[in-house]
DNA sequence: CTGTTGTCGACTGTCGACATTATCACGCCA
DNA sequence: TGGCGTGATAATGTCGACAGTCGACAACAG
């Protein structure tokens, strides 16, 4: 994931069109404001964003490393679609990686990131009285990633951000509520008690209860047929 | 991976430009053909392809899905550097994705594939005597492949596949001889017994013994600075 | 009525030219 | 001598225009 490359003075952004333009993209598609199956028709974006063709194509291609969107040749690109298949087999990858993400962390009793992981508990738990979900979704996704990190593996990194992008997708299209935000908080507290008691197995266990629900349930009400 | 996207009557490739050079380099990287450091200028290539430079540019964003050419905006594409580090996570990540696999497969006794890769297994042992290497690495190859493919994953099987392109061009650029083709042949047909046994755990702990002795071992020789 | 062929509109693929950026050698000056 | 602006140069980034392809529908032959 990537911090800002370059801070430009007064907001000035000088990356390459590209990556702002599939920035752009990318939030409105796990956002929900672009769905499943809508066409992303070149020169429409374009024009609209008033610059040429050729960032664009290049910024959906950016976005097709991620599995956002679908490029055809000679027909176009398209949101990708979300059939249960596809939310079955990200949740099953996240599983796996942050798995074994939580493992390597345990082994190490947390390593570095132990306080920071600490901090977004105590975090989660002031935010779980509330009702502000955005946040309290922030805060998880924020969790996750010190664990991802925590390993020290860019390529692991690495996958894990393209997969999560399309978790963030399923998760804004199915926009439920999150049902007990107490619990939620005190799961990743007991998560983090295991890590730091070196306990690999227990920590697994509970990452995989945390993840099954919050990811995986029936997805019946976002697949766009 | 790829079965040629369109069938065409007399061997005219219709496909997009960008994706037969991206091709064509990706076969040169992990061949050994381009090594590491060495600068992807997109003007050299488009003239020494006689194409425009639009192409080139999508194919270079292509590779860099794969990991193996690093893009920086305004300075250029160069060869994935290969350090100790990229080979030991590259390693990692392929047994975790494997291990994962070679698990499904052995709760299904393994399922469809179970005849595929006993074939290539007899394949492997019957090219174990001759000295073919590639044509073994290319078995062994196919084997993991089919393991891979096994677990009906989609997400699962690209993930794979990128990470793979970093594999097969840490084992061209180290090539070192196969130490002994039996044993390796052997090996297999034991991975296999265990999934036909529905042994999840001596799968994957023969299959972490295969590619410990494949793929990691002091990569000192290969890394350019 | 059915299957094939021609045509049209919309979109993507490719191209060559121009704008912008990074690099490095060069000369200036303390 | 050594650090620092300052050009020249070579590469990437962006643009507008043109060519190629796809899908759909109409026209036609059997």
């Amino acid at each position: 994931m990537g911090e800002p490359s370059r801070m430009p003075l007064f907001g000035v952004d000088t990356r390459p069109l590209r990556q702002q333009i599939a920035d752009a993209l990318q939030r409105a598609i796990i956002e929900g404001d672009l769905k499943p199956g809508d066409a992303l028709i070149e020169t429409d974006i374009a024009t609209r964003l008033g610059v040429s063709r050729a960032p664009v194509r290049e910024a959906l291609q950016l976005l097709a490393t991620s599995r956002l969107v679908d490029v055809v040749p000679y027909k176009g690109t398209t949101v990708r679609a979300l059939t249960a298949t596809d939310v079955a087999e990200a949740h099953t990858m996240r599983l796996l990686l942050e798995a074994y993400a939580i493992g390597q962390l345990a082994e190490r009793r947390g390593g570095e990131v132990l306080g920071a992981l600490r901090d977004t508990c105590r975090e989660m738990a002031s935010l779980a009285t509330g009702n502000d979900e955005r946040a309290l979704l922030d805060a998880d996704e924020r969790f996750h990633h010190l664990v991802i990190q925590g390993t020290d593996n860019e390529l692991l990194a690495s996958v894990w951000s393209s997969i999560h992008m399309r978790v963030r997708q399923i998760i804004a299209l199915r926009n439920r509520r999150i049902v007990d935000p107490v619990a939620i908080a005190r799961n990743h507290e007991e998560i983090v008690a295991a890590i730091a008691a070196g306990d690999a197995e227990t920590a697994e266990r509970l990452l995989r209860t945390h993840l099954d629900r919050t990811t995986v349930e029936e997805p019946g009400d976002l697949v766009a047929p």
